[in-house]
DNA sequence: CTATAGCGTACCAATTCGGTACCAATTAAG
DNA sequence: CTTAATTGGTACCGAATTGGTACGCTATAG
């Protein structure tokens, strides 16, 4: 199952790339083609993270994008909320009066609850944290059926 | 932001309604009417939800679903990946060999890590604890402009 | 003044998803 | 033994969301 969205997903990998340089300025196309995805993908995505504040944006000729703050200071949470809007599990975490169980529907306080872990986990890493290959995270597969191929 | 899908979030709800009352054998019909939701769908629900073992089903006349464990150890994160499949936020970590920039990309390590607190967020509640109302969580929104209000 | 490059909007296409219907399998009741 | 009730499985449809594109506008450098 795919939780995160796509153009989040891509938001997050285009985000990393500009903290690898932080002082070079790119043009939407050069950084699209560098991290192969489509152009006018990468334009959109750099459109809402410029729109957040996370990027700063130069018009004109020999324009370009060009992150805004160090990349310890943008979260990985920061990127997606950029692009995807709130983060929420639930349909009622985000519009709480759509849901006509409200009153009777025990779960909805839990769901909160879960919703900042989610969170909390999403703004623990920052940008250049992403970069950093050092942390190797061993890849741990949901079952594991022959361990003595480790 | 919608993470989860709707139909593991009626999971959830089917799931922690039959939580309440344990003993009770319930026909999908019944179920549904209590839980207002439409037939077909809980029906569908509770079949992935027996697939994976979370309830039994006695199939025949007077049959009906029923928790096959105790509340307390059954996760939100077993119903929602009963239905919606493996937990992970992007492609990557589903998927690994159709990302075509697998060897260069620095960040994908990084994505299990996020994976594996998302998935420690949803294994840590059970149905049990989705049913105590006591346990009142603060709502804290995102972005607290007047820190006087607290 | 012109070329370049971001800004904004609108639009199109397609994948996915929620939902429904149908039929087979199974069991209890009469 | 027959019938009714209920789950199991599959297939299908409609719709909503989303990924992606195109076009016109604005702004800046040379």
């Amino acid at each position: 199952m795919i939780i995160l969205s796509k153009l989040a997903d891509y938001g997050v990998i285009v985000a990393t790339h500009l903290a690898a340089f932080p002082e070079r300025q790119l043009t939407a196309a050069a950084l699209a083609d560098e991290v192969r995805l489509p152009r006018a993908t990468v334009a959109k995505i750099l459109k809402a993270l410029a729109h957040a504040g996370l990027v700063t944006a130069t018009r004109g000729a020999a324009g370009g994008y060009r992150l805004a703050r160090d990349p310890r200071s943008i979260s990985v949470a920061q990127v997606v909320a950029a692009i995807d809007g709130d983060i929420g599990l639930t349909q009622c975490s985000v519009h709480v009066a759509e849901c006509t169980r409200t009153d009777y529907c025990p779960t909805r306080p839990h769901w909160a609850a879960i919703n900042r872990a989610v969170e909390h986990a999403l703004a623990a890493v920052s940008l250049d944290a992403m970069l950093t290959p050092a942390v190797f995270v061993r890849h741990r597969p949901a079952a594991a059926i022959h361990p003595a191929a480790n």
